[in-house]
DNA sequence: CGGTGAAACACAACCGGTTACATCAGATAC
DNA sequence: GTATCTGATGTAACCGGTTGTGTTTCACCG
């Protein structure tokens, strides 16, 4: 067998709670010998049992990252801010989605695989009334909330109405005022990332003294190939709008298709802007309002970390909220009649 | 504090042992106790604890995911493919990515971390010859790679040489001969994806009786930005080539920019053939050489469990070989002189 | 009807740490 | 010189399951 506490405890001519001490810098032990310790457990190449230590201490060190997709732009791009706080933290990081990645698969929801099994939940952007989330709060542990909001429960977010409106805004001020927007799922829900953002939009619009013309709101469902439908619909109406707000950038690559499709050039023929910066947004030279995306999941797991962190103070709960940016490529451009 | 094996036990008047069995499933437990168990541990909301069960049984139950990268799109696509396996086999996954030569990143190897802590290893697309990957392997735990190959070791991957004869073999039979070619990193390693590929690049122009011109080859990093400055290498040559085959999609998205950068049109002016089948290869209208990449992880993943689930029986070595498509579109056409 | 064996279950020894509490030596105080 | 305190360390009771080794029951067989 491998290496045990107690191998190195006999090593050291000391017991194994002075070495579980020693070890894990708790105070009260001797600078010498926990010299002495360090060296001898490294030396025998001693490693600690993750389950016993678990197991004795009731914490397990670890979090559970939750997310509806991982292959998505977005949610990848979370999970790669999050993982390198946890790696820097020592704590585990389980992956869990609650959907398979291709399809509406009925699997087993997240909540009961949590119990006894991590100290905390980092959850990324589910939909603020959907039933895994809702089981995933009941269990009542640390969590932390990216990319939505709920009541009493810590989040990173942006602000989706101000991203809504900065984008909006941008339209208007290029001079367009038959506004088309292609939003994500045409849920009621409120305070969900798109709905926020289509809120933004409508403060715009109304500001601006502009009309919100209900045949040019297209869902595009947060994908490519939705957003390619949605402008594909918003084309083909007797009066297309001169400039579309897509509420995401991958809504919006489809939405580029789908303009070529109908010959014609975003920026030169019809203005658009999404929300992300998505690495492509460059390429494709999308005006988008950009969010910090992996500091979203970095600083959520930096939150959590803290929290599981101080002894039992009360952390007050604070949602976070990130700046945007607004970046103007060649997609968007003066409205000419 | 919460229900023990022990409460239910109690409540069913069996032992902790036949508890332990009955809800396992283990042999030898009396139908009607079974049952009446189950019973009494959904009433009493029983939930088993991971720690006491991984240090009793020295079984933890969950997977390691070993990742260069973790936003993207290759890497999060198997990932995604990972997951889908060890949820429904009720293991968990943990998620760790390692720095990488080009990320500046200084953080602690990932094989201490994996000692005593899971059952077995998935490790995606790391180089053959990195340390950080010897140094798992070195740790002699059930073990499987993606997108890499090396001996004894089983592996899930496509043939790269094979990917890269029919990418070049596709552009030659259009009629190109001077073809150039947008490779990874400037590495003599062998056997790594991109050395595989440019292996099949070579074997197509040679039995075509071409040339590989070593001034058409340019290294792109397998990223878009890469590509770009290595497509605008070539273009800057006294002598371009009339198509390029790129080794990943993203260089080949890169790629894509540089030409329109150069008034160039991806098809009309030069053929351009990539190899990934990226979710934006369709929007972009890209030739290329589709790997199923979510099948590779989720193959490796179902290998690994099968593995683990196997008592003691030698599982062979063997090392699976996915098949890719060649799919064409409108960014390779017939040469014309 | 005693012998036999298998099925069903109980006992108890782990698995490998953590931590409250006890102990002990040396320093400080008086 | 003794009482007191403090820091360093040992003792041992857990943490909550798993599993090898009995023990009991009972059907089956000669």
């Amino acid at each position: 067998m491998s290496i045990t506490i107690k191998d190195v405890a006999d090593a050291a001519g000391v017991s194994t709670a002075t070495v579980s001490r020693a070890l894990r810098g708790l105070p009260n032990v001797d600078a010498g010998t926990r010299e002495r310790i360090q060296r001898i457990a490294a030396e025998l190449d001693y490693v600690i049992s993750p389950s016993a230590s678990r197991l004795a201490s009731g914490r397990t060190g670890s979090i559970a990252v939750i997310t509806p997709y991982i292959a998505r732009w977005f949610f990848s791009t979370v999970l790669s801010g999050v993982e390198s706080v946890l790696q820097d933290a020592s704590m585990d990081l389980l992956l869990m989605s609650v959907s398979t990645p291709d399809g509406q698969q009925h699997r087993l929801p997240p909540a009961p695989r949590l119990r006894r099994r991590v100290d905390g939940v980092l959850v990324i952007a589910l939909p603020p009334h959907d039933q895994q989330l809702h089981e995933v709060l009941a269990l009542n542990m640390p969590t932390s909330l990216i990319g939505v909001t709920l009541a009493d429960i810590p989040s990173v977010t942006i602000d989706d109405v101000l991203a809504g409106q900065i984008a909006t805004q941008h339209l208007i001020n290029l001079g367009h005022t038959r506004i088309g927007v292609i939003t994500g799922a045409p849920v009621e829900e409120p305070f969900t990332a798109d709905h926020d953002r289509h809120r933004g939009f409508q403060q715009a619009m109304n500001a601006a003294g502009l009309t919100v013309d209900p045949t040019l709101e297209s869902y595009g469902y947060f994908t490519i190939a939705g957003g390619e439908q949605a402008m594909t619909a918003l084309l083909t109406q007797r009066n297309p709008p001169s400039a579309v707000f897509a509420m995401s950038d991958e809504m919006a690559f489809g939405a580029m298709k789908a303009m070529r499709s109908h010959g014609l050039q975003p920026g030169r023929d019809i203005s658009l802007v999404g929300v992300d910066g998505h690495d492509m947004s460059e390429f494709l030279d999308l005006t988008t309002v950009v969010q910090p995306v992996q500091d979203l999941g970095r600083i959520a797991a930096e939150a959590l970390v803290l929290q599981l962190r101080s002894p039992g103070a009360e952390v007050e709960v604070d949602s976070i909220i990130l700046p945007t940016q607004l970046i103007v490529r060649g997609s968007t451009s003066p409205y000419k009649a």
